[in-house]
RNA sequence: GGGGGAGUAGCUCAGUUGGUUAGAGCAGCCGUCUUAUACACGGCCGGUCCCUGGUUCGAGCCCAGGCUCCCCUACCA
């Protein structure tokens, strides 16, 4: 028997309960059991940020990753299962020191580099716990680490990283120091998720950087870049995108006298005063027009075209010259006075290092008019572009600023002082030496660092960069082998294309970012994070960079013994000393931390443990899937996978990739807890249910943003609760009738045409939705599952409650088996979906019945091939011909304000062509459906209708061409010649029977419905003895209102009088009574309940109540 | 600045190789059905398919130009 089913199901309380029911059962591991000798479908997880609780945005990814593992695992195959944390780099970093409550480097360093490591890892391990804790939640099935020991792992960690501590292993215990132990994580003989902390992780990096080195690709670069000074380190490209914001920055026109002509000012325009004091140069674009204009007693040079933004006021022009003319222009600097200044141009250019430089105008095409006075302040020190130019020129440079953005010596005053300080003391500076001209405030899109939010400077360092390699001037497919084989950019390309992009233009913007990217900056200078194996000689500045934890111990010379027992991190690798290959001195490696993408790139090796294992790693790799969201990834964690895999192995880490957009707060903002709009994951879960998440998710369009909200969710659980109410009912009913399956059920081929239908649907949907998944193609395999919700509740339910409540025998038998089996069908077709609702399903409708089915419905294989002989596609389409002919009924009954309820003698229905597969029962169906006594077919030659002729377009259109508007001018007009070969005539054009079809319309004048071909008339004639039925089924109705007013259980027998009836209708008691389990009592009302009825044959009084158990009153 | 995507009902979105009358859900209005006991179902209302031109017998769809929004990307002071 079935356990009995609410008829609201409280969803997050149910899936608490499903999750302590996997847990108890081992269900997980169960799966992972059965499928060990399956085939291999391999999935590698892009790792989540260890750094704070999981959102909204994450369980979109992750109900992916979770929905395409459990269908592969419905499909028999065998998995990893292993999920990714991403744990190393500035993220934890900014966390940690909030937490702490610093503000600079120098904290860090004066708190000390390895206890601020350690509670680096620490926070990571916090973060792992709570966000395996919270995927837990979301039903997302994976070889998760028991939280409580990562927490556990964390705190002996805290207390004292060199104790020695066991875990479980899934090959027994493992005993290690602590600090191993979590180096360890992931490992095979820990199992579980994979953290890029890991030794193994770290150690793989090593050696893909030593094979960079080994093709010379690394390189010290010296420049101008993108620098936050809170963080103190600098920022990549490929960072660079995430931190544009709007911001307000003085806009300052400044005064450059001209020293060789009196009284005459160059006008420059900068948005960054600070870098004021580094300027070496003016720049002019040479072919650009300059003018020389006069305001009040002022002379000032600047572009023509910026005079009427550049200038306020009125003015005069002098003067005017192409840009050439001013190159070489001497011109007295802003800050000529700072013993900085004074120092740099000592030394002159490289052209002339004789002679002292001067401040001078000179030629750079970048120089536009869109903004600024077309004459450009160049300081080489404080700007990529300057540097650039000031290289090429051979110019003196300045750089100013320490790396936590702080004034060096030698610039007065300003030395010691914060760069975001100084505009005011600058414009202060400027006005009294007579140099300013005018101050706004410019809104302009500024760059600033992605994690902390600062705005960055520009700062001239070295960092370290991978060589990506000659960009040629040339399309891809005119390069020889020779230029591929020289340049990494463009083998990545060409691992590009033998990979699956969905969407496809994912792979277009993937080429162009190889093709635009610069070399990849893969310095940090930073504490937490890999150590970069980069050993550069102090005494003769050549670099060595190692491949491995074993190489250094082998290369080691002294401080080996201080790294031994704690992982490669800082502070303790900087401890080990080599001897440089060149000079043999001692070196020591450059105190850099790498970027994290590398962490994350190296995956598809380091979790496969390509150099540990390489026949496991063989045969996992490439994944067959990987997914992350779109934004950022195409320079992050698709770019590095690719560039190493390409660097390693010259192949695809992955077969096929699938992108997801943005997801957005429900008002179409991004969420923010500031802005009140934000819902957190575990709100979320706890207040709609995470089968409702996971249904929104899978749902919606993977290329579109969601806009994630409660109404969203509502919208989604409506959809939820019509499965639910068609599985309530079917319990509802098979308790009441005893039912359960059994092989005494009718076989299928003896079922009705209705029940035979609804598994033909089934065997289509879980066909359509395995292709469809199959495809990576969750929406469309979503919608399929909702149109059959829909036709199971609307169509094959609606129709045959009778069949279960009062049905008897084998239909009700056949009823029941049917129900029964379309609803497991569509659970186990939806499981991957919604494992949670499902698995409640499926566990009352299979396990309740039978102890020899798998105990869980992520148990069962994906139905498709079990399903496949009940398809009957051509019954499909005749259904569809009868429903929509009911549709249309139901229209005209409407339209003539003819209750259902109202019985009618006649229908009259003409078919398309005339016929209808299972003929006879469907017309039954529609007769019974409609409540009409008789259902007539007409044909052609009918009364009710004419033929008319449908040209088919897509077919004749090319042939007829211009014809066509006489031709379907004649065909509406009917102006058609129907010939006895089915070939037609229109308009003097001769039709093939294949070019046309011949449809049913209604004759002008009558009241009916049609629709291609299929029409319906109504008989709307109502005798005597039809309102009589009509007015019984009113009394039944009126009846039942009342049971359900009296809170009367659905099997309860009620005494009911009825009053005041025609007697006419007064014959149709006996079976009104029956319907309405009732017993008449003729005498006098019985009490209880009383209501008067409205009937066409005039009012009517009935009483009711419950009958108390026993025999027969009267 | 360059590249890509989008613009369809009040809202969220479908719309097939170009085919006659452009659809769904939600919202609104009006009904219907009730032994799935407020669970649902149906109908109506609602459209300058962003604008302008072109190709075509025929354009939401193809082409050109423009407008707006989003994303990617970029060295603009």
């Amino acid at each position: 028997m079935f356990q009995p089913v609410p008829p609201r199901p409280d969803l997050v309380p149910m899936e608490h309960e499903t999750l302590e029911f996997w847990r108890e059962r081992g269900t997980f591991a169960a799966l992972r059991a059965q499928n060990e000798r399956g085939p291999k479908w391999s999935f590698l997880d892009g790792p989540i940020t260890a750094n704070n609780p999981m959102g909204v945005h994450h369980a979109w990814g992750r109900t992916y990753k979770d929905l395409y593992q459990r269908f592969h695992a419905m499909l028999g195959e065998a998995q990893r299962w292993q999920n990714g944390f991403d744990c190393q780099g500035l993220w934890v970093e900014v966390n940690v020191e909030r937490d702490l409550g610093f503000t600079s480097k120098r904290d860090i360093e004066a708190y000390g580099i390895a206890q601020f490591v350690s509670l680096c890892k620490q926070r990571v391990l916090t973060y792992a716990a709570r966000q395996t804790e919270q995927s837990i939640r979301l039903g997302y099935w994976m070889d998760w680490n028991d939280p409580d020991e990562l927490r556990r792992l964390r705190d002996l960690l805290a207390a004292d990283a060199a104790q020695v501590a066991t875990v479980d292993g899934p090959r027994g215990p493992v005993t290690d120091t602590v600090e191993m132990i979590v180096g360890r994580l992931g490992m095979p003989e820990l199992g579980g998720s994979y953290f890029t902390f890991s030794n193994e992780n770290n150690d793989l990096i090593w050696g893909f950087l030593a094979e960079c080195h080994r093709r010379g690709w690394i390189y010290k670069g010296h420049d101008t870049m993108p620098w936050c000074a809170r963080c103190g380190t600098g920022i990549s490209q490929h960072e660079m995108t995430e931190g544009y914001q709007d911001r307000d920055d003085p806009g300052l026109t400044v005064r450059f006298p001209l020293v060789d002509r009196p009284g005459e000012s160059l006008l420059i325009w900068t948005t960054t005063p600070w870098t004021l004091t580094s300027n070496v140069a003016a720049a002019v674009g040479a072919d650009l027009r300059y003018v020389r204009v006069r305001v009040g007693d002022d002379s000032f040079w600047l572009a023509k075209g910026t005079l009427k933004s550049a200038l306020e006021g009125r003015h005069e022009v002098l003067e005017e010259r192409p840009g050439s003319d001013l190159v070489g222009w001497r011109y007295e600097g802003p800050f000529d006075d700072l013993p900085a200044v004074v120092e740099a141009f000592a030394k002159g250019t490289r052209v002339h290092p004789e002679a002292p430089y001067e401040h001078r105008v000179v030629a750079w095409t970048e120089v536009g008019e869109e903004e600024g006075t077309g004459i450009v302040h160049v300081a080489p020190g404080c700007g990529a572009e300057d540097y650039a130019l000031g290289t090429s020129l051979g110019l003196p440079i300045i750089a100013p600023l320490d790396e936590s953005g702080i004034f060096l010596d030698g610039f007065g005053s300003l030395s010691g002082r914060d760069v975001r300080d100084v505009t005011d003391p600058i414009v202060e500076h400027l006005r009294h030496a007579g140099r300013f001209q005018r101050l706004e405030t410019i809104r302009h899109r500024y760059p600033h660092c992605w994690r902390c939010g600062t705005a960055l400077v520009f700062r001239l360092v070295d960092e370290w960069y991978i060589s990506m390699g000659e960009v040629y001037d040339q399309p891809r497919e005119a390069l020889t082998r020779e230029q591929v084989d020289r340049s990494l950019r463009y083998q990545i390309m060409e691992v590009v294309d033998s990979i699956r992009w969905i969407p496809g233009f994912g792979y277009e913007r993937e080429l162009d970012w190889l093709l635009n990217m610069h070399d990849w900056m893969i310095s940090k200078k930073r504490y937490w994070g890999l150590a970069l194996p980069i050993y550069e000689c102090a005494t003769c500045g050549t670099f060595d960079v190692l491949g491995g934890q074993e190489e250094l111990r082998e290369r080691a010379v002294s401080g080996w013994d201080r790294l031994a027992g704690h992982t490669p991190h800082r502070p303790y690798v900087d401890e080990v000393v080599i001897a440089c290959q060149t000079c043999g001195r001692e070196t020591r490696r450059i105190p850099d931390v790498g970027n994290p993408w590398l962490d994350a790139g190296i995956v598809p090796f380091s979790t496969l443990h390509y150099r540990e294992e390489p026949e496991y790693w063989a045969q996992w790799f490439p994944a067959d899937f990987v997914t992350e969201s779109f934004p950022g990834q195409f320079r992050n964690w698709f770019y590095a996978m690719l560039a190493m895999s390409t660097v390693l192995r010259r192949e695809a880490p992955f077969k096929t990739i699938f992108g997801y957009a943005t997801l957005f707060a429900e008002d179409g903002r991004a969420m923010h807890k500031s802005w009140g709009n934000a819902i957190e994951f575990d709100e979320a879960a706890e207040r709609m249910g995470v089968d409702v998440m996971r249904w929104l998710y899978m749902s919606s369009r993977p290329d579109d943003n969601i806009l994630f909200g409660w109404h969203a969710a509502d919208d989604a659980r409506r959809r939820l609760l019509i499965l639910w109410n068609v599985y309530a009912f079917f319990v509802t009913y098979a308790r009441l009738t005893g039912w359960t399956p059994g092989p005494e059920d009718p076989p299928v081929e003896e079922r009705s045409p209705m029940d035979r239908w609804i598994l033909s649907r089934a065997a289509g949907l879980a066909a359509a939705a395995q292709d469809r998944l199959g495809d990576y193609d969750a929406v469309a395999a979503t919608r399929l599952i909702d149109t059959f919700i829909d036709d199971l509740s609307t169509w094959y339910l609606r129709l045959s409650r009778k069949r279960f409540s009062r049905g008897s025998g084998a239909d009700q038998a056949g009823a029941f088996a049917t129900l029964h089996a379309a609803i497991v069908a569509l659970a186990r077709v939806t499981a991957p979906v919604l494992p949670f609702l499902t698995e409640e399903i499926y566990r009352n409708l299979i396990v309740e019945t039978d102890p020899t089915a798998p105990h869980s419905v992520h148990l069962t294989s994906y139905p498709t091939a079990e399903l496949s002989p009940l398809r009957d596609e051509a019954l499909e389409a005749a259904m569809a011909t009868a429903r929509r002919a009911v549709d249309l009924a139901r229209t005209l009954r409407g339209t003539a304000n003819l209750k259902v309820r109202q019985p009618l003698a006649r229908l009259w229905l003409a078919l398309p062509g005339g016929d209808l597969h299972e003929l006879e029962a469907l017309v039954a169906l529609i007769a019974e459906e409609l409540n009409v006594r008789h259902v007539e077919l007409i044909g052609d030659e009918s009364s009710l209708v004419e033929r008319r002729v449908k040209v088919l377009l897509p077919k004749v259109g090319r042939r007829l061409g211009s014809a066509i508007p006489a031709v379907m001018a004649a065909a509406r007009d009917g102006a058609v010649d129907i010939r006895a070969d089915g070939t037609v005539v229109i308009a003097g054009v001769v039709l093939g029977a294949d070019e046309v079809e011949i449809l049913a319309m209604p004759r002008p004048g009558t009241v009916v419905a049609h629709d291609e071909g299929l029409l319906v008339v109504l008989d709307t004639e109502l005798t005597p003895d039809l309102r009589a039925e009509g007015d019984a089924r009113e009394l039944q109705r009126a009846i039942q209102d009342l049971r359900k007013d009296a809170g009367l259980e659905l099997d309860d027998r009620i005494l009911l009088h009825v009053e005041g009836l025609a007697r006419a209708v007064a014959g149709h008691l006996g079976g009104v009574a029956d319907e309405t389990l009732a017993e008449l009592v003729s005498s006098s009302p019985v009490g209880g309940r009383r209501a008067t009825v409205e009937l066409e044959a005039g009012p009517a009084t009935i009483t009711l109540a419950r009958r108390p158990p026993g025999p027969r009153v009267s």
